[in-house]
DNA sequence: AATAACCTCAACCGCTGATTA
DNA sequence: TTAATCAGCGGTTGAGGTTAT
């Protein structure tokens, strides 16, 4: 009865991944697929369990993502979703290509949460602080199945609580007022956003799930994307064959050895 | 320079619904 | 139908880095 014993407990490793895990995981992936998250470790000669490989793929290793912190486009568009969707991270990730959900966990827990505060804004309600919550309309702002964002998701007329989010120390420094006098243009910004047609269906789409956005770039050729966790700093924001990174030769050339240049998409 | 306090985020934990034998 | 495992999700933790004292 039931299925086969998931991965063996015993021997298991834990805690964070070397570079040379990594190039396992990776090589493996790209060579075979990951039709079966239980059994890939061994197959991969990885000592992780599957649950580990999938989440360390899905968030970091993924061709597809990208690196570095949320656009101020990008954060606007995080807040109006968990308007909508509550602390639904997978859809609301569904909708940011190249970012994960944990990526938007974290970054709405350690940053916008904190803006969001500051401003006297509820982070879960979206409403103001102050307002007592008897006076919440929550229907407005959270749809009784959150699933279902075929409703309207925002039109410049819907009455969420319009939020305006800074990105830098120095923005972030100012105050409620100045932040305010800001708000029109950035919510204009976020209208034009919803205002584009195309872009708009596109981020409300449920076609395109995380999975197939990774395997359309199935390599690293063009369209895909190999970053280094290893270097910090601003290179880290770029592919490791990117120009802003090929002068380090070592580096790309150790990677081209591990992955064959073809893989490059030279 | 040393230490404490704080912050960030990768990784783990535990739960849920789906799937399978 | 049942029981076991699966993938996936959201919440939480803690190591390492940064900033303040």
């Amino acid at each position: 009865m039931g299925r086969q014993p998931c991965c063996d407990k015993l021997g298991v490793k834990k805690g964070p991944w070397t570079v040379e895990e990594d190039k396992k995981l990776i090589n493996f992936i790209l060579t075979n697929g990951h039709c079966c998250w239980r059994a890939l470790p061994k197959l991969a000669g990885l000592r992780r369990c599957g649950k580990s490989c999938r989440l360390r793929w899905t968030n970091y290793l993924r061709p597809d993502l990208k690196r570095g912190l949320l656009s101020h486009d990008e954060e606007q568009l995080v807040i109006d979703l968990h308007a909508n969707l509550g602390n639904k991270w997978s859809k609301i990730a569904s909708r940011l290509p190249g970012r994960t959900d944990n990526e938007i966990k974290n970054h709405w827990n350690t940053h916008i949460k904190k803006k969001l505060l500051k401003m006297g804004i509820d982070p879960m309600t979206h409403q103001p602080l102050n307002q007592e919550p008897s006076n919440i309309d929550n229907s407005k702002t959270i749809p009784s199945n959150p699933d279902d964002v075929s409703v309207e998701p925002k039109t410049t007329n819907t009455k969420y609580v319009e939020i305006s989010v800074t990105t830098t120390e120095e923005e972030s420094s100012s105050t409620v007022t100045d932040q305010n006098s800001s708000m029109d243009n950035e919510n204009h910004l976020i209208d034009n956003i919803y205002d584009d047609d195309e872009l708009f269906s596109y981020l409300w789409s449920d076609e395109t799930t995380k999975d197939e956005a990774s395997w359309s770039d199935s390599n690293f050729g063009v369209g895909g994307t190999l970053y280094d966790h290893n270097i910090s700093g601003a290179d880290a924001d770029f592919p490791i064959w990117s120009p802003e990174r090929i002068n380090d030769e070592k580096m790309f050339l150790d990677y081209c050895q591990d992955f064959g240049v073809h893989d490059f998409g030279f």
